[in-house]
Formats: structure tokens, C-alpha cells, sequence
RNA sequence: GCCGGAGUGGCGGAAUUGGCAGACGCGCGGGAUUCAAAAUCCCGUUAUGGCAACAUAGUGUGGGUUCGAGUCCCACCUCCGGCACCA
């Protein structure tokens, strides 16, 4: 036979299997459907088709599913593995915008590119389930969703989403009311609900006499996709909002690096806060890596504390406590009365002042006239930040004193009311109580503003809570000074805790000592503070030091709590442990009807429109009688209007309206309201990129389906036929950890919910490859040194002109940094079979690894041994080593045994590289018996064909067969040939390796030590000695312990 | 700062989870084949010492547990990823 010509082989057999429908698979009720088979549905996360195509990790997950789905396919299995495009977005926008061209052309030509860069690896694709998510056929489902979401609300008492036509019944029948912030107040667990159980008469309202008006407001505030004023990301030179991912840390846009700001807008919102907690609890049920699991965690950022109603000074009378006291904590704050969350409502007692963010609605209603223009002056300041400024301020909290006061509820202290803006109106109610001794943000604004501290937990071994003092640079060095020359008597004022350490920096943040400060730190870094521990210690360290002056005295900031702490200064609660305290507060705040348990949420809801041309309307109709009306579903889809300008409108004034690019669509926007027929006027917004990946996986389900988004038998099919439900394996970049996998869970239980599909999870299984990074090359001057200009050397990188040696890092692949491989140009050398062997081989498929060039032939290599053990190679007169099966060789038939058995299980795990490195092993195996029959041949080729699919299936085909082998079973392997009659033990003595002994793997441990004790190397070395103790680990080693 | 992940030969990486450290590949050295080269096949390749058998050291650093530690525990260093005033 001739060599191996990878690119005939490879582009023959990615013929063959797109002309016999290979790879197709059938769905349930379809002619070729194979009932008795069990399902996998494996999912790759599918390429945005970008203008510079595929770079090298998109194979690498790819191939790592393909090997897992050619497998299971030889095990009996009915595949899916489908395949598509996540083609809307800003960036296709933004090049179409550069270019002037329509981006759906563009579109189409970046798919066609990048498909035409998949197809060369040969993987076995469904092909024909491929979409996109520009398909008008694809957005109609995703505008069909969004409708289910706009036409839904989300039942706390089902813990679900249900029809907003329930919502409507149940109010227009009086069974639910609203509160007069117009928000629907659903019954508590066991609660009966009539007119008047909630306390203080006119706090609530019947539906029913509401105006129309008022009416659409509390259904419209309760939909799953609502409209609100919101804080934005605001890019006016790009003209529409970001994403926050779309902001670079320096608050500028990744796109162009403009300036964003902090804006606040109406927009499109999805209610997915409302989903936090079973977005939370169905974590447990789903099989995704743990560190995946922890971000999405703490994303969704569950805390749980009290909200806690603290009166204005005005308000809070004895009668005004009585009252409260007996009516109980209402559900909506009061007026003149500041709500706040906290997670330490335990520490209430040592709240010296609150904050609110400068947005809170009672700021400009509280704030004494002589504040005025400095609080408006901070307020408005605050607003305009941009993103850079906020980052930059991060530092050094500022704030503003209102002049106005509230009552402490525990101990009816006066204390300061602030504004400022490290507190933020997103979270909790955006109100905190500050509790500077214990909180470290609080502690560091008291300090700046001279606020009172009172520490109210410490350890229960200590006197009282511990001290430091603060003074000035000369009395610090006359301190030390004095120190030096007798520290005996300072070691006195250590009984406490501490010894006087000195502030290590120059600026006035204040120090909080800790076990790791008790030394002296050297005076020359010009220290302004000396610490001191216990009451008095500062006044005893200067009059030690004859100074008649100490500075001033400051509790220092203890926020951590754990059991060997009590109360102080804490009323009730003085003694107790934290654990204790914060039962007991708790407990004694609802009774006094002044706060209640609550949780809270980082989750925000999520900004779900953008100023943009390039991707899903919103089946909106804006009425000036009807308000916000969704198009029916038979008006779908709404497709995009056909347009020659399509760019936003730019800007450099942040204040600038928004202008989105529909507006220019002067005929598509102008239509008929589809509820009274007069015109009205279509939502001008689209959707976000996120919108059509968060439900593609339901779509190849039955992507040619004009009825429905998917088939509800199909989908049970693909979705729910196997233990556990949803997609069987996820695999794909771990940099939408967050993002896309939590929108799509959200989605994807909102469909749940409303019946449309059967799991409450998406992804059961989920795999995140590492990523493939690769070497950057620099000179002297830091100049990045592009491949083709660098000569090889064995002790290094050189430049080929200039001769000179460059530094070596690894770094992502980029452009400007000149390392970026292109799969293209691999694949022309050495071919797809390679290609995916070599991204297998590189190690493991989650870890992160360098892309190295040169190790590329190790693994063409491999193909051209397995290629010449076959089938020989005549033009270079090497023959095969195919023999008759008379000669078949023993050890050969053992160790393929062994392999079949090792590549399942490393298939099995995902670990690719070491079947491989297994499979290696065999060929050489192979060359060194000089013999392998052709049953031996075609099921190593078995072993081999999900990794290497083409090379396999020419070989196999050379050797007699006359189809595909991609639904060869899977070879099988006898246990019994695997075991090995004898085993070489270690024998250490002492841990120490001191020789090897050949044992009879059935041989008990008295055998096994007889045979050691009389080997030759280890008789000698304990025949003086006295033997201590015996280990023997049965088939893996001896251990002596001697004398 | 907080939360993850990882540090093993010249390089990418193995090591059945506490039991022979360095599988497999790259690179390098040697040999065979060849007029020669490429390709191919075979042998060697952690370091130090030794002709060798072998000895000693060795998995980021320092301690610890254990008959035995790359693997477990404590403290630290470095790199990568994520979050970042979340009360």
C-alpha cells in the first residue's frame, strides 16, 4: 500500500459520511428512530462566528465531545450532537457598521467561513440540525419566549411562574390586594387572607378600585419582563447600554475603548431575581465542577440577615415605639421611618450613625437646610460618576452628614443620618446601619469623619475590648526611643494581649493589629502610629516615655465573630455569644415589631435591552391607550427592518437621549395597536446577544418545527430519558460560568414552570476545557517577536535577523502578541486526525496549556506508525506488520485487551491524554512483537476511530471493509486475559527502595515474604538486624521496618 | 482584599487517590539503514558521584502526621482565573 496521504484520506471520508447521512439522527416518530437504544445529548457551547474564524480552543472542546460521541455510538447509544451559531451581537454591528455592510451579510459570510473550519476536523455533527440565532425561522421562538416571559409573573406562594392572567383573576376577584407602593401582597404561608388582617387600615387597596391605569401599573410591575428606570452602563459614542461585561475595569467600553457612564434609564428588566433561590438550591441537583458551582454561588449571592426600621428623630416618641409595638413591622417601610437590611442585626448596639445611598428617595426629604447644597452637590457628584471614578474612589471613602437624625431602635440613641456612596441603592434597601467597630467599610468612614465607635463584642478571655493609640511621628520615635533603652519595662504593658507595634505606612488609614504585628517594625519607614493594647496601655507607653500628651484613644475594628466572643455595651444581649445574640435580637425585634428576618440577594435583575440593529425586536407595541402590548403570537416572528443606515447615534454628551438604530425605521416602527387597532408605535430596543443562547440547546432538538419552539415528545425524548434529566454533556469554556449558564437555567425554569419543558435543569452534566494558550516571544526592548521571525535553538528563542535572544512566556493567544496558531495552517501540514490527536494529547482537557508547535509531528507520527503497522508503506519499502493469526502473538492480544479496557474508562472521564499516551504504548508494543493479525487490527482500530476517525476508517476499509466503521461495537475485553500471573514488587527497607522481587499475583503475604527475605540484595542488609515491623501491600510492595 | 485552580526533568505532561516519581510525547545523545541526507527502526536520556554494579539527593519553600507523602495537615511563596465597597 502506499503512504499515508492524510489529505485525500480526510477529505474521502468527510464525503462519504455527509453523502450516507453518517451523523444524522433520528427523532422520535421519524422512520429511521431506534426506540431501543438509550439517548445522549451532547452539547458543545456554540461559536459566536466571528470575522477571524476559529482559533484553536474551539476544537479543543469540540473534539473532546466528538471522541465521546463516536464512542457512545459504538456503545449502542442514539447521539445527539448538534451544532450552530450565536451570530447577533455587537461585534458583528460594529464590523458591518466599519465596513458598511449589512450585517447580516457579514453574517453569513463569517458562518460560512467558520463552518467551512469545523467541517475540515470531521466531526460528526447532525449537520442537519444546524442554526443560527439571526434565523428569522430561530428569533420567532426567541420573541415567542420572550412573550411567555412578559405574560407571566412569578407566584411566590407556587414558588413558580404562572399565566399574569391568573394574577389579574385573583385580583379582580379581591382575593389578593395591593399595598399602596402598588405592589400585590401575597398571603404568608398558611395565611388567610381577608380585607382587614393587615393591620393598620388604608395601608392596602382593593384591584378592583383601581383606574385602569393604576391597574396595568401593578400587572405591568409584575410581569417576568418588565419596564423600569434603572442605573446603565451608558456608552454615548456607541450609543446604547452594556453590559457590564462589556465595560473594561478602566470603565471604558471593550468595544472601542469609549467612555461608559453611570446612567439611569428606562429599559427592558427580566424578573430572574426572582428565580435566585431555586437558581440557588438546584445547584445540589446538577453535575458541574465544583468551582463553577461556587461562582454561580456567589453570583447569586445569598445572604441572610433582618431588615430592621430605624424612626426618624421626629417620629420616634415612646408612643410612636407603643404603637409599633402593637401593630407589628409592616410589610411596606413606613414614611419617616429608614429600613435597613443587615446580616448582623446582633451589633445593632454598637450603631453609631447610618448611611444612605446617595439615590435613596429620603435623602433630599430628610437633608436640614444648612446641608442642603453640600448633600445635593455629593448627590449629583455621585450620580455622574463614571465607572473609572468610582473604581478610583474606591480608596477613600467620602460622604456627607444630612443634619438629620434617627432613633437607634434597641437603645433610642440619637445617631447621625449620612450620605454616601459605599453604600449602594441595588442592594438590601439601600440604608445600613454602621457599625464601625465591627464592620471594616464603617470603621473606615468613622475614622475619616470622626464618628463615634463602640465596640460591642470581645473575646471572652479579654479584660474589655482592646485599644490602640494613635500619635504623631515625634512621640512615635520618642516612644521607641525610650523603648530601646529599657524594654523591660514595657514588657509590663504586654499582659494584655499585645505589644506597642508601630504603624507600618505613612498615609492615615488606620491599623488594625493582629497576632502577626507583636514585634517592633523598624523606625525608618517613618511610622505615625504606635498601637497599644488595653485600656490604659497608651498612657502608660507615654508616661514611660516622659511624654505628657498619647494622642487620642480609638477602638480598633474587630469584624470577625466566632464563639469565644461576647456582648458588651449590649444591653439584653451582654454576655451572650454571637450565636445567642443574633437569635435573640432577632426574635426581640419582631416582638417589638421593629424588624424582621430577611434575606437578601447580589442577583440583580437583568438588563435586557440594548440600542442596537443587530439583533432580536421585542414584539412590543407601545399604545397610548393600551400602554405596553404584546404582539400575538401569530404575528411572529417580527423580523428586522430592512435598513441602509443602521448605526447608532453617536455622541460624546453622556446626556444625551438614547437614539437606538430602529428609530430610523420610520415605516416599521409606525403600526396598529393589536389591542384597539389605533396606531401606535413598535419597542425600538432589542434584545441583548444572551437572549438566543439561552435556549439553542431546545431547538436542535426540532429545529425545522414551524408549530412550536420545540415538540413536547421530542423534547421529553432528548431531554428526559435518561436518569437524570437534561443535556448529558456541556462542554465549553469556563467564561460563561456565569453569565450565559445562569440565563439559560433561568429561561429554562420559567419554560419549566409554564409546562413547555419537562427537567428543571438544562445542563445535567457540565464540562469546562481549559484553555489553550501558547508561547509569546519578546526582544530586549519588550517588542513582541512573531514565529516566522524566530529561529529554534537549543538553548533558547533568537531572532533571525538580528540574532539576538528573546524572553519566552505563555500568554493567551492574541494578535498583538503574535502567538496566535491558526488551525488552518496545522490542519494543510499534518491534517484533521492530527490535529485533534495532538489538542487530546497536550494534556488535560480542563487545564489550562500551552500551544506548542514543535511537539505537533509527535502526534503525526503516531498516525504514520499506526498507518505502516497496517498497511506498510511500499514507496519506502517498509512492509506492515500484519501476520497470519497462526502467528498471533500473546502479549500483543493482552495488552490490547487492556487497552479497550483503559480507553473506555479514560473516554468515560475525560481523560483523552492518557488514552492516547495508552494507545501509543500498544503500537510500540506492536513494533516490538513484530506482529499484529488483522482481528487484532481492526479492533485497535476500534480503540483508535473516535480520535482519529479518518486515517481509521481508510485503514479498515483498505483491509476488506465496505462501510463506515462509526457503528462498530465497541471491542470488548475478557477480564481474564487482563490479569497478570506474576507481579514485581518493590521491597523497601526502611521506605527505602532496596530491590525488586517477582511474586505469583495470587501469592498470600506470608509467600510474598519469604520470597523477599530470601532475595540476594535484601537477605544480606537484615541478617544483623532485627526486623520491627512487616508491610505488605498485596501486589504492590513489601516494606521491612529494621533495626 | 475575598473566592477558586495550579506549581513534578530542557519542554508538554503521567502517577489506579497514601504504596516503584518521571508513563506517553517533544527535544537531545548514540546506533542501524544509506554513497550521502531525509524518512524509518532500535537503544539511552532527573541531578550528582562512579567504568560499572550502585550510592546519594530529588515533585515551589519551611514544618508536621505516617512503616511509607507529589498525594494528607499547618504556615508561607509564585503564577493563572473569577469577584470586588453586597451591609
Amino acid at each position: 500500500m502506499a503512504g499515508y496521504d492524510f489529505k485525500t484520506i480526510e477529505e474521502k471520508w468527510r464525503t462519504y459520511w455527509q453523502d450516507h447521512g453518517t451523523f444524522r439522527v433520528d427523532n422520535p416518530g421519524e422512520e429511521g428512530f431506534a426506540p431501543e437504544k438509550p439517548k445522549l445529548y451532547v452539547l458543545d457551547m456554540f461559536p459566536y462566528p466571528s470575522g477571524a474564524g476559529l482559533h484553536v480552543g474551539h476544537p479543543e472542546g469540540y473534539t473532546a465531545t466528538d471522541i465521546v460521541c463516536r464512542y457512545m455510538r459504538m456503545k449502542g447509544y442514539n447521539v445527539l450532537h448538534p451544532m450552530g451559531y450565536d451570530a447577533f451581537g455587537l461585534p458583528a454591528e460594529q464590523y458591518a457598521v466599519e465596513h458598511g455592510v449589512h450585517p447580516r451579510e457579514t453574517t453569513e459570510e463569517n458562518i460560512a467561513n467558520i463552518e467551512r473550519q469545523i467541517k475540515m476536523f470531521g466531526f460528526s455533527y447532525d449537520w442537519s440540525r444546524r442554526l443560527a440565532t439571526t434565523d428569522v425561522d430561530y428569533y420567532r421562538w426567541t420573541q415567542w419566549i420572550f412573550l411567555q416571559l412578559f405574560n407571566s409573573y412569578y407566584d411566590p406562594e407556587a414558588a413558580a411562574a404562572r399565566p399574569i392572567r391568573q394574577l389579574i383573576d385573583r385580583l379582580l376577584s379581591g382575593e389578593l390586594l395591593v399595598d399602596l407602593a402598588g405592589r400585590v401582597v401575597f398571603p404568608e404561608p398558611g395565611e388567610e387572607i381577608s380585607g382587614d388582617i393587615f393591620g393598620m387600615t388604608g395601608t392596602h387597596r382593593k384591584f378592583a378600585e383601581l383606574d385602569d391605569e393604576e391597574k396595568r401599573a401593578v400587572v405591568d410591575d409584575h410581569r417576568l419582563a418588565y419596564m423600569a428606570e434603572v442605573p446603565v452602563n451608558w456608552c454615548p459614542k456607541l450609543g446604547t447600554v452594556l453590559a457590564n461585561e462589556e465595560v473594561t475595569n478602566e470603565g471604558r467600553s471593550e468595544r472601542g475603548d469609549h467612555p461608559v457612564y453611570r446612567r439611569s434609564l428606562k429599559q427592558w428588566m427580566l424578573r430572574i431575581t426572582a428565580y435566585a433561590e431555586r437558581l440557588l438550591a438546584d445547584i445540589e441537583t446538577v453535575d458541574w465542577p465544583e468551582p463553577i458551582k461556587i461562582m454561580q454561588r456567589n453570583w447569586i449571592g445569598r445572604s441572610d440577615g433582618a431588615e430592621v426600621d430605624f424612626p426618624l428623630e421626629s417620629l420616634g416618641t415612646d408612643e410612636w415605639f407603643e404603637e409599633r409595638n402593637a401593630g407589628g413591622f409592616p410589610t411596606v417601610e413606613e414614611e419617616e421611618v429608614i429600613r435597613v437590611y443587615t446580616t448582623r442585626p446582633d451589633t445593632l448596639y454598637g450603631t453609631t450613625y447610618m448611611v444612605l445611598a446617595p439615590e435613596h428617595p429620603l435623602v433630599e426629604q430628610i437633608t436640614t437646610e444648612p446641608q442642603r447644597n453640600q448633600v445635593r452637590t455629593y448627590v449629583k457628584a455621585a450620580k455622574n460618576k463614571s465607572e473609572l471614578d468610582r473604581i478610583a474612589d474606591t480608596k477613600e471613602k467620602t460622604g456627607v452628614f444630612t443634619g438629620a437624625y434617627a432613633i437607634n431602635p434597641v437603645n433610642r440613641r440619637k445617631i447621625p443620618i449620612w450620605v454616601a456612596d459605599y453604600v449602594m441603592m441595588g442592594y438590601g434597601t439601600g440604608a445600613i446601619m454602621a457599625v464601625p467597630a465591627h464592620d471594616e467599610r464603617d470603621f473606615a468612614f468613622a475614622m475619616n469623619f470622626d464618628l463615634p465607635i463602640t465596640p460591642i463584642l470581645k473575646r471572652r478571655d479579654e479584660a474589655d475590648a482592646r485599644y490602640f493609640v494613635g500619635t504623631g511621628h515625634e512621640e512615635s520615635a520618642k516612644i521607641y526611643e525610650a523603648f530601646k533603652h529599657n524594654p523591660d519595662a514595657f514588657s509590663a504593658l504586654r499582659g494584655i494581649d499585645f505589644g506597642p507595634v508601630v504603624h507600618e505606612s505613612d498615609d492615615n488609614t488606620p491599623f488594625i493589629p493582629n497576632a502577626a504585628h507583636e514585634k517592633f517594625f523598624d523606625l525608618d519607614d517613618s511610622p505615625k502610629l504606635w498601637i497599644f493594647v488595653g485600656p490604659t496601655a497608651h498612657q502608660d507607653a507615654a508616661s514611660l516615655a516622659g511624654l505628657s500628651s498619647y494622642g487620642r484613644a480609638v477602638p480598633r475594628c474587630n469584624p470577625s465573630m466566632n464563639e469565644e466572643h461576647e456582648y458588651i455595651h449590649s444591653g439584653p444581649l451582654n454576655g451572650l455569644s454571637p450565636a445567642e445574640g443574633k437569635k435573640k435580637i432577632t426574635d426581640d425585634l419582631e416582638a417589638a415589631g421593629m424588624g424582621k428576618g430577611a434575606v437578601n440577594y447580589k442577583l440583580r435583575d437583568w438588563l435586557f435591552s440594548r440600542q442596537r440593529y443587530w439583533g432580536e425586536p421585542f414584539p412590543i407595541v407601545h399604545c397610548e391607550t393600551c400602554g405596553t402590548v404584546p404582539l400575538p403570537e401569530d404575528q411572529l416572528p417580527l423580523t428586522l427592518p430592512a435598513m441602509d443606515d443602521f448605526r447608532p447615534d453617536s455622541t460624546d454628551n453622556p446626556e444625551a437621549p438614547p437614539q437606538p438604530p430602529l428609530g430610523k425605521a420610520t415605516d416599521w416602527i409606525r403600526t396598529a395597536c393589536p389591542n384597539c387597532g389605533r396606531p401606535a408605535t413598535r419597542e425600538l430596543n432589542t434584545m441583548p446577544q444572551w437572549a438566543g443562547s439561552c435556549w439553542y440547546y431546545l431547538r436542535y432538538l426540532d429545529p425545522k418545527n414551524s408549530e412550536q419552539f420545540v415538540s413536547p415528545d421530542v423534547e421529553r425524548y432528548w431531554m428526559n430519558h435518561s436518569k437524570d434529566g437534561g443535556v448529558d454533556l456541556y462542554v465549553g469554556g469556563a467564561e460563561h460560568a456565569v453569565l450565559h449558564l445562569l440565563y439559560s437555567r433561568f429561561w429554562h425554569k420559567v419554560l419549566y414552570d409554564l409546562g413547555h419543558v419537562s427537567t428543571p435543569e438544562p445542563f445535567h452534566k457540565l464540562f469546562n476545557q481549559g484553555m489553550i494558550r501558547s508561547f509569546a516571544y519578546r526582544d530586549d526592548r519588550g517588542v513582541y517577536i512573531g514565529y516566522e521571525n524566530i529561529d529554534f535553538r537549543d538553548d533558547g528563542a533568537y531572532h533571525k535577523k538580528t540574532n539576538q535572544k528573546l524572553s519566552e512566556s505563555v500568554e493567551k493567544m492574541s494578535k498583538s502578541l503574535k502567538n496566535v496558531v491558526n488551525p488552518d495552517d496545522v490542519i494543510e501540514e499534518y491534517g484533521a486526525d492530527t490535529f485533534r490527536l495532538y489538542e487530546m494529547f497536550m494534556g488535560p482537557l480542563e487545564a489550562s496549556k500551552p500551544w506548542n508547535t514543535r511537539d505537533v509531528p509527535g502526534a503525526y507520527r503516531f498516525l504514520q506508525r499506526v498507518w505502516r503497522m497496517c498497511l506498510g508503506d511500499e514507496e519506502n519499502g517498509i512492509r506492515s506488520l500484519l501476520v497470519d493469526e497462526t502467528e498471533m502473538e500473546k502479549g500483543v492480544e493482552k495488552a490490547l485487551h487492556k487497552l479497550i479496557k483503559k480507553v473506555a474508562e479514560d473516554i468515560e472521564a475525560m481523560k483523552f491524554n492518557t488514552a492516547i499516551a495508552a494507545m501509543m504504548d500498544f503500537v510500540n508494543t506492536c513494533y516490538k512483537a513484530m506482529a499484529i493479525t488483522q482481528c487484532q487490527v481492526i479492533r485497535f482500530l476500534g480503540v483508535l476511530n473516535p480520535f482519529a476517525p479518518h486515517i481509521t476508517e481508510e485503514i479498515a476499509e483498505q483491509l476488506g471493509r465496505t462501510e463506515s466503521i462509526a457503528y462498530e461495537s465497541w471491542p470488548p475485553f475478557d477480564e481474564r486475559m487482563i490479569e497478570d500471573e506474576t507481579v514485581e514488587v518493590p521491597v523497601q527497607i526502611n521506605g527505602k527502595v532496596r530491590s525488586r522481587v517477582t511474586v505469583p499475583a495470587k501469592a498470600d503475604d506470608d509467600a510474598v515474604l519469604e520470597l523477599v527475605l530470601a532475595d540476594r540484595k535484601i537477605a544480606p542488609q537484615v541478617a544483623e538486624k532485627k526486623i520491627v515491623k512487616k508491610i505488605v501491600v498485596p501486589g504492590k510492595l513489601v516494606n521491612l521496618v529494621v533495626k
